[in-house]
DNA sequence: TCTTACACTTA
DNA sequence: CTAAGTGTAAG
């Protein structure tokens, strides 16, 4: 099963088309390479979403990496992922604005574990934090501004530490995950809030990865250094290495050069592979297909929110329960508690926010940014979140994060988002949590977003089962009743909880969305199965 | 497994 | 120059 189908196993399906034979589309595209994107399908209704193409940025290297398994380091301070995920957009409309944001969910159900050379399952994966959202600094942003140049989200960061404060994407090590890149039309016939709210969704197999806390397979780091500028230091003929070596340690050298390179046991491939998705087994298959889901129509922002195709989340209260319970807490908590902008967050609050203005970023957003904010929303943003008079952290803050609070049923509503606002550091708070609590420390808050939607849509793990691209996300189209209805409830307000872009946010913040990537919700066959 | 100090690098 | 991103070795 797998699959193909849908991934999702929404029997219902939507309208959204966007896929329709994923299959074939995937394996076309991967092919080609960047030409041919995909979304042919894409019929849908989605407003000028269907001929959007996205391409991954030096999609040659990312695919050595896949051959082998990708391994992103995560510390507790966040660390960047490379390769870089870079994407050039083209078919966007010049004048509409858009958000892209990445999330990156779980890419199966496993747990890892690196042995002999080889990647295998070791038992069954912890529950997902909630997912994170990354917002692109640019956002929102005109189809001109992204098109004009390539889209980098170089700045993200992963961490292991799930109370992380500095709103960095966090993962769970040894586990396999998957990046994907969503594209919202901000504008203002359409805004978050709006029930056309149009947006795809974009998933490069090839990007898939497992994270760790420290390099498992010796080529992944002799890649790591032959391609990371600043791991230039530890690449250099065998010379200098063992020159270097012997300086800095005084030890005998290196028994084996960085050089060499362990023979590939992997065999078939790459751990990744996986169940099933073919995804990678050989090199050729790896093509990803971008897929790319529309929501559309059908799939209003409000059910965007909410849950994620039923699949997922919905279907097993239990499991929710097990997994996410503590978010439901935690949110509450931490939101009325805890978080002293109880308020804000409370209901929907904000976020998007802000990013945008005053990123620092240097690039970010050109002149004509418009700060305008929503369009369809009301506007509201106003909440404390943050302004904060510092502007300090740039470095960090240019890319909004949003958290979710997971989808839990009960509240999940939560799909709130929160706002992780970094404070400064001497504004921060301090986190009476302990560590490793699931949830995030920070607030959430809920609003509907329709970004958490996406979050949620696809934050299935798109794993095994989906992988790729062309299914996914745009399952999510209905959402199941019941968690739909309580999302509705929730979210309904959507609109105006709506955060958006409102630039006003704080620069500091950064905000996060969580999706409740977790997963799994009930964990469909496949991976029960599996 | 994970965390930390370190030398080296880019920006 | 400083700040920050690298993998390493040691803890």
């Amino acid at each position: 099963m797998a699959n193909g189908g849908d991934p999702f196993g929404l029997p219902e399906r939507p309208d959204t088309d966007c896929m329709d034979s994923p299959k074939e589309t995937k394996q076309e595209n991967h092919t080609h390479a960047l030409n041919s994107p995909i979304s042919p399908q894409t019929a849908s209704n989605q407003q000028g979403m269907e001929g959007i193409k996205v391409f991954l940025h030096e999609r040659e290297l990312w695919t050595k990496f896949d051959e082998v398994g990708t391994e992103m380091i995560i510390t507790k301070a966040g660390r960047r992922m490379f390769p870089s995920y870079k994407v050039k957009v083209t078919g966007l409309n010049a004048k509409t604005k858009y958000i892209l944001l990445m999330d990156i969910v779980p890419g199966d159900d496993h747990r890892y574990k690196f042995a002999d050379n080889k990647w295998s399952i070791t038992g069954k994966a912890e529950p997902a934090m909630p997912g994170r959202l990354y917002v692109h600094p640019d956002s929102p942003a005109t189809g001109a501004h992204w098109s004009r140049q390539l889209v980098s989200f170089q700045k993200l960061k992963l961490t292991n530490n799930h109370l992380d404060p500095f709103g960095h994407i966090i993962l769970n090590s040894m586990h396999k995950y998957q990046p994907r890149l969503h594209i919202v039309k901000a504008d203002e016939n359409n805004g978050f809030g709006s029930k056309n709210t149009a947006f795809c969704t974009h998933v490069f197999s090839e990007t898939a990865f497992i994270a760790v806390t420290s390099y498992q397979n010796h080529k992944i780091t002799q890649l790591k250094i032959e391609n990371n500028p600043f791991a230039k230091g530890f690449r250099g003929s065998d010379d200098m290495e063992l020159h270097r070596m012997a300086k800095l340690q005084g030890k005998d050298y290196p028994v084996v050069p960085r050089t060499t390179v362990r023979q590939r046991v992997c065999s078939s491939g790459s751990p990744f592979s996986g169940e099933g998705r073919g995804v990678r087994g050989s090199p050729e298959a790896v093509g990803s297909p971008y897929a790319c889901e529309n929501g559309l129509s059908s799939s209003s922002p409000q059910e965007l929110l909410s849950p994620p195709p039923a699949a997922y989340a919905l279907p097993h209260p239990h499991l929710q329960h097990s997994q996410q319970p503590q978010l439901y807490h935690c949110t509450k908590r931490k939101v009325e508690e805890n978080c002293p902008s109880g308020d804000r967050q409370h209901q929907y609050k904000k976020a998007f926010t802000g990013t945008s203005p005053s990123e620092g970023d240097s690039y970010y957003h050109p002149s004509s940014y418009p700060p305008p904010p929503p369009p369809g929303l009301p506007t509201n943003p106003p909440l404390g979140l943050t302004d904060s008079p510092y502007s300090a952290d740039m470095g960090q803050r240019q890319a909004c994060m949003f958290a979710t609070s997971e989808p839990r049923l009960d509240d999940l509503s939560c799909t709130s988002w929160s706002y992780t606002c970094p404070l400064p550091p001497a504004m921060t708070p301090v986190e009476p949590y302990p560590p490793y609590t699931q949830h995030p420390p920070y607030s959430s808050s809920p609003q509907g977003s329709r970004l958490s939607a996406i979050a949620h849509q696809s934050s299935p793990p798109l794993g095994e089962p989906i992988l790729h691209d062309p299914y996914q996300s745009q399952s999510s189209g209905p959402p199941r009743q019941s968690s739909q209805n309580i999302h509705s409830r929730q979210l309904s307000p959507p609109l105006r909880e709506y955060p958006r872009y409102t630039p006003n946010l704080s620069p500091s913040l950064y905000h996060t969305l969580e999706s409740h990537t977790h997963i799994r919700g009930g964990v469909p066959e496949w991976s029960a199965a599996s």
